[in-house]
DNA sequence: GGAATAGTGTCTATGAGACATTATTCC
DNA sequence: GGAATAATGTCTCATAGACACTATTCC
């Protein structure tokens, strides 16, 4: 194992999903910097001298993009390490899958301009997208890919909402992250009655303009057995 | 985003995965170097240059154990990076996850006898257990987790079979992975009737002692839908 | 009243799990 | 014949999916 120590340019980007007004949208930063001039990029950077990879993530997640960010759900989601992904040198860069609620208002983020949420669906179509600093567009793909295998066998749905929440907003995370129209009465009872522990209801409940919804919080469960299954793409919301 | 640029030593470890007599094994190769003497670690080392992660996790498995060394399957696992894993530097280690078939004679590796597969359940009872290097136990427990899920949802399984297999072969696999007895009868129709692609028949069949068993070879599907699901563990084989 | 949403009821098809049955081989 | 394994058959129960129905609110 002729260990002739090679040195590698570590970094920690984060893939942070939230749904703003009922889209999926992706945490950017802008780069000022040579070369990335007028580019976006995922916020992230050097890991924190005394903190773990985890911990590392969460820090450059608040640092670059604004002190009120505080994921949900933060999880470690690949490593991106080929030769040529920067021009200079060999960086090495492990990455991270985050959830959030969305933010009451758009305030939060935005007193800082250079970052932004950036809706998923720009990217897939085309329109609008950013110009994106190295394979940052393919990690965010593979974010997407991770977050919509994850809500068929976890209760993660969950941290894309403040508490309480309806049935019905449960719903919406689903049918926005997978793109796909979700049977109300059908959801309601897997959720509700077949998944012990998914939600707990409070006992109180919203108006909505329609009839009133009862309100739940999350359970303790953390995984679905059976999982929720997804149906096949049909690009709704 | 203070880039102070800080160097990091990364490696490649495998966690390769086989079954031999029945138990399920995990490839060690014992470090002469100080100061893990006398230590058993993960296959590993440095990242390749000019190779990207995949590539390199490949390659130290066939340099570090021996020539023949060909996974069925290998996969990223997970990155570790906490700060206090090696006592001199920071270092940060990708960790891979391989399957391979069992070798039909215990040689093949054993020209190197500084390599050897070691039966899990060694690590998990106590007994006969060897000193690791770092946190090489844990990574090992994360592979574990990760095997026993991924048969659940994938055809992976097959991978630690040469073809044509036997459907009681695949099932034995499921057994000794998630350490549990599987219900023979249920077993087959679920692999045989109700997965298209998983095993294709290859039409003849082979003498085990008792009734003559059909062959198959592993089919084109790469997942399970609906799962495989998992009894709960009662330890047996 | 009409439209939209929340929540409940009901029916069907599918599949997992339990277990019986038949066939084949070695002792 | 007896034991062990391979393969098929049969039954039950849980649940996903489709859809009807009632209740509530705003227009």
């Amino acid at each position: 194992m002729t260990a002739h120590k090679q040195v590698a340019t570590v970094t920690v980007d984060v893939v942070l999903f939230t749904i703003r007004q009922g889209r999926l949208s992706v945490l950017l930063v802008a780069r000022d910097d040579e070369p990335f001039q007028g580019c976006w990029a995922l916020p992230g950077g050097p890991p924190v001298e005394a903190a773990d990879l985890d911990q590392s993530a969460h820090d450059h997640l608040e640092r670059g993009a604004g002190a009120a960010v505080s994921p949900g759900h933060l999880e470690q989601l690949r490593t991106y390490g080929a030769p040529d992904r920067d021009p200079s040198t060999r960086q090495i860069s492990v990455a991270y899958l985050g959830f959030m609620p969305d933010l009451p208002a758009p305030v939060a983020v935005g007193d800082r301009p250079s970052a932004r949420f950036w809706p998923i669906d720009d990217f897939l179509t085309g329109d609008d997208a950013p110009d994106l600093v190295l394979d940052h567009r393919r990690i965010i793909g593979d974010g997407l890919e991770r977050a919509r295998a994850k809500l068929e066998y976890t209760t993660l749905a969950t941290t894309f909402l403040e508490e309480p929440f309806t049935i019905s907003d449960l719903r919406r995370v689903y049918q926005t992250v997978w793109g796909v129209r979700l049977e109300p009465a059908n959801f309601r009872r897997k959720v509700v009655e077949r998944t012990d522990g998914f939600v707990e209801p409070t006992g109180e409940s919203r108006p909505t303009g329609r009839a009133p919804a009862l309100l739940y919080r999350s359970g303790p469960a953390t995984e679905l057995t059976p999982p929720l299954v997804r149906p096949e793409a049909d690009e709704d919301d």
